[in-house]
DNA sequence: AATGAATGAGGGTTCATTCAT
DNA sequence: TATGAATGAACCCTCATTCAT
């Protein structure tokens, strides 16, 4: 379900390096306050002519414009182009992360008296909510020329988590199938924009694919 | 299941006309076998550029080279570049329609000896064989700026004609699940390049998530 | 003494190749004309901005301004802006050898009475007469990223033909000491703009200086 | 023969200015070891971009980040960019002619039992044999914006002591070709990679270059 | 005095589209 | 009707230089 871990890339390991240490040496230091606000300031920015206009607004100048830092300044904290793409889906993704982080983790296994498929959906679902069409235009920028060797290693942690309704792992293929699956029916009801993506009715229906498949992958064993 | 009728457009009152234009020229000067052609070899070549270099690949000047056609010939056919993606999804989806029909249609209910469910999985895996860059490309162009709300039309006669495992017609919501669940498997596996695109293991499980879910939705209803 | 062919560089193979096409295959198709005419005019504007402003002034935009035409239609015509170079370093070269051809040829070994080192010198010496800005920036232009072990085929045809004296070959040393000595003198005088560049002194004393090492050269030996 | 003093410039008044007080800044601020210091560190920043990666590598933040300095630091010994070239090349000439100085003037006349041309000859090859690229650079970088009216004057001081064979001076265009010819053959050897350049032999026939050439000066005198 | 983040003019190059031939 | 040369807006990115801290 972790969807945009797949789009995960690493800038630059120079300029990379640069900012990581610039943005988490210190913590206090005002330089570095600065310093994380420009980086705020231009996914904000690319994220929200992302939003507006699509995959075709969005271009260094622009997103510099908007951020209200320079052009020059926006190249000292992203090497190129398609790191900003990157970032910003690393930061969704910590968003998403942080989100069902807080479901989970906060209870043990069952957050406020969730099932972790659910907690996960749900988590999904909502994380997605608000700016779907940025989310939309950065899946599809950085699918035009992601690596797709890499494209799989979001889901690696959770298939290898998977089991069956016996408590038996499931095959490759399967677990496959179901994080795919599930993942697929809400990245296409953002894409397509339907109106109840975030409705109970579609999170059970989420939730009951993916056991009704365990089951009768556990009841053929 | 079929996946590219996503791709299909009818487009807002702007592009709709555009788009019927570019179509009714495709469609009505063809007479001239000269003209047919020359619009099969803009395909075939911006079909290739997508498979070779992808998106990037792609740019009129490019295709033009490769059909053998010159530029200024290539806009008598087509009124943007847009308009060769949305009619090179359109080829591939009727080539896609054809083979579905091939295998069901045909023989009813269950052609060649195939449930229909799995005919349809079958016929969708199998035009995802070959030009599978194309194809990855071509969804990327056009998700970078299509129209949100047009993307699910292509599902709809599928959704309708879906019932569950005991003959009930589904929710909306259960529909849309259902269809782009497994649907969304199918595309990860192209997208990802998964090495088990074409197996009978893939498309069992596919099969099974598909059943499964049916016979939940009829168990609890 | 043939110094510039050393700055003679091939484009990128395929734009080359359109372009030569373009330029050698019919003559007389207006076509040709205006495509032979664009590649003068860009030259041309090139010329007079080395000329005028040094390298500093020497960029693409405003080479295809002062030449008339759009930045387009420059990078029609050549790949990249150090193409813009190579041709007109290789167009002087052709000036240059023309002015060589013209006055040793014709009459054969000894055109207008000249010796062929004199006569050499001299053309050397007229074809630097103008636009010395010019073709200093070139140099420095060209000499800033080019490949060293090119640098030396330019003098290589000079070289085998040397003899000293008594009429017996030199070695490899000997041969690029005079050559670079001959070449490097007159370097000079066109960088250092020398007013005497043109005088007849100035070649006397460049005549000598061969003609005192060779015969040296023969009587030691 | 004194190869660097080309690059001396006394500038016109704008520049000479610029220069001046970039020559103060060194020379008089450096009471404090550490002023001194950076200095030093910047220009070996300069020479190894400069050898390491030719005129492209050249860049005031490249500098000071090699030297170790902030940029702001470099940019209070240096007003600008070309006032580090300028003064790598005068830091090289000192070195040249301390080179230079060592070998003839100690002795007088024929120091280490060399004649003063040998000397100075063998004192320019060996100071080009390493770092022949910085050099190579350096005066690439210099010629693309040099005023060519000052370079000349390096070669001054040798062209008034000349003398021919039977110890008369020569007039200034004799001066001029005997000083540039064996400059130019040196640093056509220089910047062709010659692998002669610092043999017995080449060296040999530089010597003979000047003496025959200033022997013919004498006979036809 | 030192720092280095910020600036932004400038420059190389691409490519969708037009229109004279 | 076909051609393809020409156009130029747009875009990505660099780097010399400044100045607040």
């Amino acid at each position: 379900m972790l969807s945009f871990r797949v789009l995960a890339f690493s800038g630059g390991p120079d300029r990379e390096a640069t900012v990581r240490q610039a943005m988490e040496n210190t913590r206090k230091t005002p330089r570095q306050a600065r310093a994380r606000a420009t980086v705020a300031a231009v996914l904000e920015a690319a994220a929200q002519l992302l939003e507006r206009d699509g995959a075709a607004g969005f271009n260094t100048n622009a997103v510099a414009e908007r951020a209200g830092v320079s052009i020059g300044t926006l190249y000292r904290y992203f090497p190129d182009k398609r790191a900003i793409l990157v970032a910003l889906a690393r930061r969704e993704m910590a968003a998403h992360n942080a989100l069902i982080a807080e479901r989970t983790a906060a209870t043990g296994e069952a957050a406020d008296g969730l099932a972790p498929d659910r907690a996960m959906i749900r988590a999904f679902l909502h994380a997605f909510g608000g700016r779907a069409q940025a989310r939309r235009a950065a899946i599809a920028a950085l699918l035009a020329d992601a690596d797709p060797a890499e494209l799989a290693a979001g889901h690696a942690p959770v298939e290898g988590a998977l089991r069956d309704a016996d408590g038996r792992p499931l095959s490759p293929v399967q677990a496959f199938v179901v994080t795919r699956a599930t993942h697929g029916a809400m990245r296409a009801a953002v894409v397509e924009g339907a109106e109840f993506l975030q409705s109970r009715a579609f999170e059970d229906e989420l939730v009951r694919l993916g056991r009704a498949y365990l089951a009768d992958v556990a009841r053929r064993a």
